[in-house]
DNA sequence: CGTTGATATATCGGACCGATATATTATCGC
DNA sequence: GCGATAATATATCGGTCCGATATATCAACG
């Protein structure tokens, strides 16, 4: 499911430009799937030479023109056909849980500031998700899978943002008395050695 | 935050060997990071060239030989000021919560399939989060943040693969009604039509 | 009348990652 | 003991992707 069959899925709603499309992406798929003009346009172009949609020049006045896309029959298939048959991957890039990991090295200020910051997020793309559920149908409709999305985004996110919030405090005290206390983080230096392989060679 | 910093990270815990840091990452990182060797192996190259790791050829009786890098004083600077300045980024990219907003162009078996499949991956990821927990530290001592991290993924997870038990009944059962209704499938059909664009412009 | 912001398209370099190639040894069934 | 499989170990290549950047038009605001 790379960005050419994003941009068939999102057509099979209409017709639309590629700034369309990021801006859907956004306001749809936002806690899941990211997709920049610098993939977009490029999958555009050969979904066209493909012959899977159709590009039609637009003059607007009051705008710049617009090169809006339409789903052809052959695109529409090999969209579902995509559904059907690939497999699908759930991948989680967090720099933050990474930063996380590695909290002893962390000033105190700056630890607090990521979690902080984190809670933060979350709470923004949590009323991002509930905006998008009430705000922009009015006249079209939205499809089942979307409610379905939309409260998976919620249960997730929610969970997320609770444990951060429950243990924050907690979390920071630990780190604190751990990288003050001389005992402590002289003994987690001494015991830094040969940590990363598990190999069960000789030790 | 590349795989670059990734393996600088994974080096303040000791020496390893490329082949082992792919192991620690699968191990440790599981639930928010991937970095295969097609990443790890240049970025070591390119960390040695830098002077922020150095390395040493071992030769292993019964195995092949090793590469074993070794994190410079200059490699856990730079480390530690990246964790101090980077800004954290938390990127999720899900096929799956993407086929299933695409849920009524599936078959119900597909549908069936994905979600059963997803929640055995949740169980699954769940349960090696328990086992780096209780398994290997032994002689060794984790990190004050892994504790924290991994009871992150563990509420997450948890959080995502009971919504998905407590809804997939449900949520299979209205898809394949509006399929089979041909009322609404038909309803649905007529209202496609520039479903994407919510642009203020003539409509 | 200049600045900002929205609309709109496009490209380039760099990062990344899956697939693949290669080589050695251990292990296990037959 | 022999072939197959799995684990150990390193490396590269092609394709994908994405952030940064460039360009252009027009509306709105002060």
């Amino acid at each position: 499911m790379n960005v050419k069959e994003l941009c068939l899925g999102a057509l099979t709603f209409g017709d639309a430009s590629g700034y369309d499309l990021k801006k859907f992406f956004e306001q749809t798929f936002n806690h899941f799937c990211v997709a920049g003009f610098g993939s977009i346009y490029p999958a555009l172009a050969e979904l066209t030479t493909a012959g899977l949609v159709t590009c039609s020049e637009e003059s607007q006045q009051g705008k710049p023109d617009r090169r809006v896309y339409h789903l052809t029959e052959a695109g529409h298939k090999a969209f579902v056909k995509d559904l059907e048959t690939a497999e699908p991957q759930h991948k989680v890039k967090s720099d933050f849980l990474l930063m996380m990991y590695f909290a002893h090295l962390l000033s105190p200020e700056r630890l607090e500031a990521l979690l902080d910051n984190r809670i933060a997020q979350l709470d923004k793309q949590l009323e991002l998700i509930r905006q998008a559920e009430n705000d922009p149908p009015a006249s079209e409709t939205l499809p089942i899978g979307a409610e379905f999305v939309h409260g998976f985004g919620i249960a997730a996110m929610t969970a997320a943002r609770d444990y951060l919030r429950n243990n924050r405090q907690r979390f920071v005290a630990t780190v604190s008395a751990a990288n003050t206390n001389p005992l402590l983080s002289t003994r987690r230096q001494d015991q830094i050695r040969h940590g990363v392989h598990h190999s069960r060679s000789e030790d």
